[in-house]
DNA sequence: CTCCGTGCAAACGATTTGCACTATG
DNA sequence: CATAGTGCAAATCGTTTGCACGGAG
């Protein structure tokens, strides 16, 4: 099973790298759709999922909402905004864990491990506060 | 806004406690219904949601499609299992991990932190080997 | 007697799939 | 020219919701 590299699929690529950011399919979707007005949503999908097992991109599971796609496949931590679900990077230096050990505990083969720090984004602390004031 | 210990929600909550497993709602549905039949899939949903809120049982909101409802709220980490999606309990000692300050470097106000080692759980271990004998 | 909780069915949001067609390598 | 990829619509999966009725406090 050989790799294609199709336009649709090129401009997906493209636009997640260049947008920085860690969008959810639909996200995405919006973005290519300026630029080929055409393409599917189950294409968007497909790629993503085909693109994240390449290890092109990275696959966000967090919080058992919509998954969002990484542009940056360097090994990184993420942390979760609540409210607005908003995801941004993060450096953690990951000394004194060892995963391999705790998994070998339980009887686990481990593949790997991921932090997630949950909290409120810079905007929606803002917007918590005019919210508020409001009331 | 006052809780009502009816039959349903007592029963839901006895037998997540009993599974001493980290359930998903169709899966305590199942358990539930041969106890008392004509309960529906909805009241498992809406009781789980508000026995979490109400920290008599913890909510897991880690990779996989769907959420599932821990028996234990003490604090702990997780194992996930990504062949099953089973979840274990881990106890990590999480030295070395200061999530207020990462927090604060970007902004954010934190409200917890999740850590979660993936792997192949030791069951599924061995179904894999015997596949590949099959093979 | 007051509302919170229930069962049911329908609605929902995210994702996947079957199909016939298209286009890459 | 074989076969991976596409667009479309329908299907699926997990979860939520509106509504009229039932039961806990």
């Amino acid at each position: 099973m050989q790799l294609r590299m199709t336009n649709q699929r090129e401009i997906i690529l493209r636009e997640l790298k260049k947008s920085k950011a860690h969008l959810a399919a639909d996200e995405l979707y919006d973005l290519v759709k300026k630029i080929m007005p055409r393409i599917s949503l189950a294409t968007v999908y497909r790629n993503l999922e085909i693109l994240s097992e390449a290890g092109l991109i990275g696959k966000l599971e967090i919080s058992g909402r919509q998954k969002r796609f990484d542009f940056d496949v360097s090994d990184h931590d993420h942390i979760y905004c609540t409210v607005c679900h908003r995801v941004d990077n993060l450096n953690i230096e990951r000394k004194g864990m060892d995963s391999e050990q705790l998994g070998a505990e339980v009887g686990y083969t481990i593949t790997g491990y991921r932090v997630e720090i949950i909290g409120i984004c810079p905007d929606c602390q803002k917007k918590g506060k005019k919210m508020e004031k409001k009331q």
